[in-house]
RNA sequence: CGGAGUGUGGCUCAGCUUGGUAGAGCGCUACGUUCGGGACGUAGAGGCCGCAGGUUCGAAUCCUGUCACUCCGACCA
């Protein structure tokens, strides 16, 4: 194959630096630029855009599930942080405090919620006495801040935009399968409307969310190999709740515990969107979730006509449902073209003179850059029937990649191997031991364990590390 | 928190070694010619050289401090 010619001089090559390319994808499709805080980005409107369509997707299937929404302080007094041990452990070096009101020193400082397991079950504390009162199923959408030492936009950043979803149930079981449901709820999503696939599986002990019993997760993988936490799902048991002292009465008036989920998904996956679909010329989008689906790019807009066709057709796409735009600027159309292609924009129109003597547009796919001929007559139905095409082939492109990047260990040699020549996630056998995660890591150069699969492979019996018989089977990988 | 690097019009950067009128390209504004893969001409606008001290007749340039950003590592669910 001869290399595709490269059309846009101002981004950097992924093959040639792949940190550089992602930054320079997220500057020229204006997604967000940084502001004079570290780490507190400038969400710009086709970044923001993206998260709003994330948003109203994602919250269409919670409410489908149940999922009320609330909204709760975005300060916490350190008195109730300070409730349940593991979480103020875990959260205590990330933390930023707020010590002053104005200019009086606070009695009790208040932190900036790094999340608000605690906030939720405060309320539900002073609310919840009866078995009437459950389950709660409650999701606030909001920023949370934590005091990150290394930040890149997106991936991570110190204060990122986000939804918690926070419930509690009368019994285990209820609890338990509330926290798959909203983790296959993610895992549909992320598919279905990111066209991302991930692998899906829940968190070693080490990796776990502080405080909780269990996380579910799902990982995707990036274009450069590296792994991306997507989405996770958490299932508290009673700790939490019971250092909040919730308690309900059942119908024969017994007290008893409650048991808590959260489950979250931020900013970051706008990081894995780039990182998975994005090429050499840009942003890629999902049409699911493009701002802006097609992009009617009129030809020798100057020619008697044109631009009145060209806008004809913007109200037609626009009629029909389509998130269409027009670019009508006295821009050459090479540049809207390449524009077009930085920004990510699933579909554009081209409809020049020509077109119009013959009744057509030509509509260019961004991930391909096929050129379909459609006659003008059948455009509103056709481009619908392109953008479905995009969304599947999306997937199915990151798919194959994701298949072609698993690769399996049994041997502590055979794992440094695949670490270090094939870039991906790597399975093999583990033994439970916290020791042997750290081994790996540092034997394997910076892997880490990235969850245990719901169906388990037997690759051997012994872990790839110790040689003691295996408990689990883990997919491993660097991770952003 | 350790290592490295960078702060100069909106953006990318040159100028700093060897102190002496603030520069280029892109972008922007106006007009004209162009228009099926980042077109061109002409004329313009736009800069307390990150910030604070110091040295000097004179500092973007030298010295000290400080702040911010980027990359690598450590840390991070």
């Amino acid at each position: 194959m001869a290399k595709e010619k490269k059309l846009v001089q101002s981004i950097t090559s992924r093959d040639e630096d792949f940190a550089q390319w992602y930054t320079d994808v997220v500057r020229e499709a204006k997604l967000c630029d940084y502001s004079g805080v570290k780490g507190c980005l400038n969400y710009l409107p086709n970044g923001y855009a993206i998260w709003e369509n994330i948003q109203s997707d994602l919250d269409k299937r919670f409410k489908e599930t149940g999922v009320e929404n609330v909204y709760l302080p975005v300060l916490i007094p350190e008195s109730l942080l300070q409730k349940e041990k593991d979480h103020i452990e875990g959260f205590a070096p990330e933390v930023a405090w707020v010590t002053h009101g104005g200019m009086e020193e606070l009695q009790e400082r208040f932190c900036i919620r790094p999340t608000s397991e605690t906030l939720f079950c405060d309320v539900w504390s002073k609310t919840v006495q009866s078995y009437r009162d459950l389950p709660k199923v409650w999701n606030q959408w909001c920023s949370v801040l934590r005091w990150e030492k290394t930040t890149r936009p997106f991936l991570r950043s110190r204060e990122f935009l986000w939804q918690e979803g926070h419930t509690i149930h009368a019994t285990y079981e209820e609890a338990e399968e509330r926290t798959k449901m909203m983790w296959e709820v993610y895992k549909s999503f992320v598919e279905e409307d990111l066209a991302i696939p991930v692998v899906a599986g829940r968190k070693t002990e080490s990796e776990k969310f502080a405080g909780a019993q269990d996380t579910y997760t799902i990982e995707a993988l990036m274009h450069d190999g590296q792994a991306l936490q997507s989405a996770t799902s958490h299932f508290f048991g009673n700790a939490f709740p019971d250092a909040f002292n919730i308690k309900y009465a059942d119908k024969n008036n017994e007290l008893h515990s409650v048991y808590e989920t959260s489950w979250g998904l931020s900013t970051r996956i706008i990081g894995a969107i780039i990182m998975v679909h994005g090429d050499d010329s840009g942003l890629v989008l999902p049409p699911r979730i493009a701002p802006v689906q097609v992009r009617v790019i009129p030809i020798a807009q100057h020619k008697e006509g044109v631009l009145d066709k060209a806008n004809e057709l913007l109200d037609a796409l626009k009629a029909a449902g389509y998130r269409a735009k027009i670019d009508d600027s006295e821009k050459s159309p090479g540049w809207k073209f390449s524009e077009q292609e930085m920004l990510g924009i699933p579909t554009r129109i081209e409809i020049g003179p020509k077109d119009i003597e013959n009744g057509q547009v030509v509509v260019v796919r961004r991930d391909t850059r096929e050129k379909i001929v459609v006659s003008m007559d059948e455009i509103t139905t056709k481009l619908g029937e392109i953008l479905e095409t995009v969304q599947k082939d999306l997937y199915t492109k990151a798919k194959a990649f994701l298949d072609e990047h698993i690769s399996t260990a049994v041997t502590m040699d055979e794992m440094k191997d695949a670490v270090q020549n094939k870039k991906g996630f790597v399975k093999a056998m583990w033994c439970g031991e916290e020791a042997c995660e750290d081994e790996i890591k540092a034997q394997a150069g910076g892997v880490t364990s990235r969850c245990i699969p719901m169906e388990e492979e037997h690759l051997s019996d012994v872990c790839v590390c110790c040689g003691k018989p295996a408990k689990h089977m883990v997919y491993w990988g660097r991770a952003y």
